[in-house]
DNA sequence: GCAAATTTGGTTGCATGCAATTATATTGCG
DNA sequence: CGCAATATAATTGCATGCAACCAAATTTGC
C-alpha cells in the first residue's frame, strides 16, 4: 500500500541539514573572496574589515568586548589586533583603572578609510544580483540561526 | 518637513549588506564551532566532514572535483587529503591514464563512518531549535545567494 | 586583609583558505 | 614529429580560527 503523504524522512532532514551547513560554509567563504580585492586596496583583510566596522560604531573598545560582537576569542583577535596597530590603523593602549583590559581606538588613518569602505559595500551590491528583498530575507534567516546558536 | 515615507538610505542598505555579511561569517562559524566536538569523536575537523560527504555521495574523485563541489583549491584540499589519508579515512594514488589527476578514494574505515556521521547530522538538530520550515527557508536563500556569487 | 576564584589578554600549535608559483603530464596544431 | 598551450596537483607564505595553556590583575568570601 502505497504512502501518499509521509513526513519528511531521515535521509530528507540529514540533506536538508547538509545543504545548510555546506551552504553556509560555502556562501561565507564566496562573500569573503568577492570581498578581498577590493579590500586589498584598502590593506584590509576581511576579519579585518569587520574588526574596523566595529570600531567605527564605536570606539575605543575593549579586545573582549570586540570579540563578543564577532564571536572571536583573543586567539583570534589578539594577532589581528596586532597586525592593525601595525599597518596603522589602531592603536592598542592599556587602561589605567584596570590594566588587565587593553583598549582598541582608532588612528587618524582609520577614521579616513570610513568613506572608501562604505563604496566597496556598493561596488559589492552591484557585482551580486541579490535584490534587497532577498537580502533582507536572507539577513532574518541567518539572524534567527545565529540567536539559536548563541545560547 | 517631516518625511514620512522615505526610500532605503544609503546607510540602511549598507547596514543590511553588513548584516549579511557579518551573518555568514558568524552563522559558518558558530556552525563550525557547534559540530566540532561531534565530529572528533569520529576523528574529523569540520572541513574534512565535508569532503567526506563529497566521497560518500560517489568515488573515486579527483582532487579538482571535490575542489569544484565545495569551492575549495588545492592549496587548501592536497594538505587536508594528506591528512585524510594519514588517518585512514581515504587513499591517494595517481590515475593511470592520466598522470596528472590524483584519485580519491575511501577506505573501509571511511566507509563505516557515514552512519555515525548520520546521527551527527541529528545531534546537531537536537541541540538547535530551528524549525524545518525555518531550514528550509535559510537553505533556499543560500542556494540563492551562492549562484548568484560563483558565476 | 588575604588567599582563592575570576577576568582578561597573550602564547603556542595545528588546521584551514588562498594567492602565487612551480612541476609534470597531456593536448593541439602546424 | 616538435613545441607551445593547457590542465592538474603540489608547494610556499601569510592570515585567520580556535583549543589549550599561561600570566597578570582584580574581585570575592571569609
Amino acid at each position: 500500500m502505497p504512502q501518499s503523504k509521509a513526513p519528511p524522512t531521515y535521509n530528507d532532514l540529514m540533506s536538508l541539514d547538509r545543504q545548510v551547513c555546506f551552504g553556509l560554509y560555502a556562501a561565507s567563504n564566496l562573500v569573503i573572496r568577492q570581498y578581498r580585492p577590493l579590500l586589498a586596496e584598502l590593506g584590509l583583510t576581511f576579519p579585518q574589515y569587520l574588526v574596523m566596522l566595529v570600531l567605527w560604531e564605536s570606539e575605543p573598545q575593549t579586545v573582549s568586548a570586540i570579540g563578543e560582537r564577532l564571536h572571536l576569542d583573543s586567539g583570534t583577535l589578539t594577532p589581528l589586533l596586532k597586525r592593525l596597530e601595525t599597518n596603522g590603523f589602531v592603536v592598542r593602549r592599556r587602561d589605567d583603572t584596570d590594566e588587565r583590559r587593553v583598549l582598541i581606538s582608532l588612528t587618524t588613518h582609520g577614521h579616513t578609510l570610513r568613506a572608501p569602505a562604505r563604496q566597496i559595500t556598493e561596488t559589492f551590491r552591484e557585482g551580486v544580483s541579490f535584490s534587497a528583498a532577498e537580502t533582507e530575507t536572507l539577513a532574518s534567516s541567518l539572524a534567527q540561526l545565529i540567536s539559536a546558536l548563541e545560547h
